[in-house]
DNA sequence: TTGTACGCGTTATCAA
DNA sequence: TTGATAACGCGTACAA
């Protein structure tokens, strides 16, 4: 069923069939009103890809997201969709596993769609990624990231800045010789940025040392957590605070302690991060870092669809912050 | 940058290039290697449309879920993507938030693009959905679900025979003044078979009577569940167990006992569905079915690829299964 | 092994 | 307000 299907049965041109769905004021009523007829009777389903041969638009959103399974970026999909489908956009999903190669495959074949924008999870990207982009010429939004250099729009925080909040408020709750504990993944600025924060608190604030705790390969999991708990009291001792670089993790290592009669935060203190659905729930409850990816998600794609539009943007970088969320277990 | 600019680059036709990218085995060695430092030197990207326009494939699968954020659903669309990105397919995903209406708008809009591939994440469909997709004439399959009637292809289990493993399990537990707690959002026939399950064994099993609450309009989180603890107590005092169909829920309901000092099962048994990574560690670990969401994302993704690609199926439906994973909650 | 002609279904442009 | 025509970039079918 293509549109000169539609129009033979209506009796017009198909010109005037892609006004009756594109410019509907164009067109008179009733012309219109056998037009739409048609288009039921015969179940007509456009041709995106014949719309977008001919119009240079897409109606596709792409995105890319480190990781799609048990994530807090799930949420920001979930908003992503939330704004773009109401405006007639798709969206085309991708996961780089936190591997910029892949990413840039991804970004590849995103491109060879023709998107009319891009969504990014991270400002760090390969040489000829950014090439890639910068040659496609279209909207770019760099999320969840806080960088002085960005493609065009960014929204995001600083993990930087989040670890320092919470090293804050261990110390002011009166801990001193803090563990970090967190995954090193290659691809995991993010951990990494809290991981610099850490380093720059400890300095700052003058604590004992340094007491950093990097997993590598390990998945996103409670397990992980509980192990790293064990090897929390193997290697640190004498350590009074711990800092997670996920609620996952800190959950693990909470639910750990409680099996084993250990005091939190009694015996030790935990923190952990992204502020997941469990966090508030656990006993003790966990003190974390709320980090809205619902928000970053709503906020990136408005920034996104005001580029697409060729609207102005009053600002194309927007911080939406992170907030600490002192719990009991610290 | 289209195909005939990388061909006059080269000095060749620009059916010469897309031979090279679609069929190399059929270029000459010298030629191959001009065109391909032309397409490296020009930055080119293929142009989907137009090759969709040309071949009829469109190299892209559609998935539709119930929703995105914080779901298990997420574990089966991140399976899907493991499937399908590396058989050089993208990923266009669109979630109908448990209703069909929702759902009809988005498989008309998917199937604009045609897409060589839908799945779908319920066997339930309003009668337009159904001629829409039958009239695509693509492969369909319909997951997470377990019925006599479908489409295509389908992949999922029978909540009904879950919910009944549950009961047993109580059952030889001792337990037998149980408790159904679950959401009755409309669009949400998964857990209308586990509570048709429930009802079914009340039955079978000759307990004393039904006692269920559902939940109308309530988010799926763990507030949700400690909240139905609440009216747990107070509508049914002499209750020895809850069933509920979901986890979240559950280790809501569960950490809220923890913390009211309520023994867990000593003075209440719980239940959960979907074997979430926290159920494991809760203290009590939380009695659950495991129901293997990237296995069906897995199994879908294999089975719509054997279609499109023209191949027999031993199976145009395959039961996962599901497992019950008795745990200290019960 | 390589090249030519044609058509896919739609929209932009211009004319009526 | 409506219609005619050309063009988008590629793959299929066929020819050389």
């Amino acid at each position: 069923m293509t549109m000169t299907d539609v129009a033979t049965r209506a009796g017009v041109s198909a010109q005037t069939v892609s006004r009756v769905l594109r410019q509907p004021e164009l067109v008179g009523d009733e012309v219109s009103r056998r037009v739409r007829e048609a288009i039921l009777e015969l179940q007509y389903v456009p041709n995106f890809a014949a719309s977008q041969m001919a119009s240079n638009r897409s109606g596709i959103v792409a995105a890319i997201i480190p990781t799609i399974s048990a994530s807090i970026f799930a949420d920001t999909v979930q908003a992503l969709s939330d704004v773009f489908v109401p405006e007639g956009y798709q969206l085309l999903l991708g996961n780089n596993e936190y591997d910029l190669e892949k990413e840039e495959e991804l970004v590849r074949s995103f491109l060879g769609r023709g998107p009319d924008g891009l969504v990014l999870s991270s400002t760090h990207h390969t040489e000829a990624t950014r090439a890639l982009i910068l040659g496609a010429k279209i909207p770019v939004v760099e999320t969840w990231d806080w960088e002085e250099t960005y493609l065009d729009l960014m929204v995001g925080h600083s993990n930087v800045k989040a670890a320092r909040v919470v090293m804050d408020h261990f110390v002011s709750r009166g801990y001193r010789r803090i563990v970090f504990a967190g995954v090193t993944n290659a691809g995991d600025f993010r951990a990494k940025a809290r991981l610099t924060g850490y380093r720059a608190a400890v300095k700052a604030l003058e604590l004992d040392r340094e007491r950093v705790l990097t997993l590598t390969g390990k998945p996103l999991s409670m397990a992980s957590g509980a192990e790293t708990m064990n090897r929390v009291f193997a290697e640190f001792p004498d350590a009074d605070a711990v800092f997670f670089s996920s609620d996952v993790f800190a959950a693990g290592a909470l639910l750990h302690c409680v099996r084993l009669g250990v005091s939190v935060p009694g015996d030790i203190a935990i923190a952990g991060f992204g502020d997941f659905d469990f966090s508030a729930h656990l006993v003790p409850s966990l003190t974390t870092v709320s980090v809205h990816a619902g928000d970053i998600g709503r906020t990136a794609a408005n920034l996104l669809l005001a580029r697409m539009r060729g609207e102005a943007v009053a600002s194309s970088r927007i911080d939406v912050g992170f907030e600490l969320v002192p719990r009991e277990s610290s």
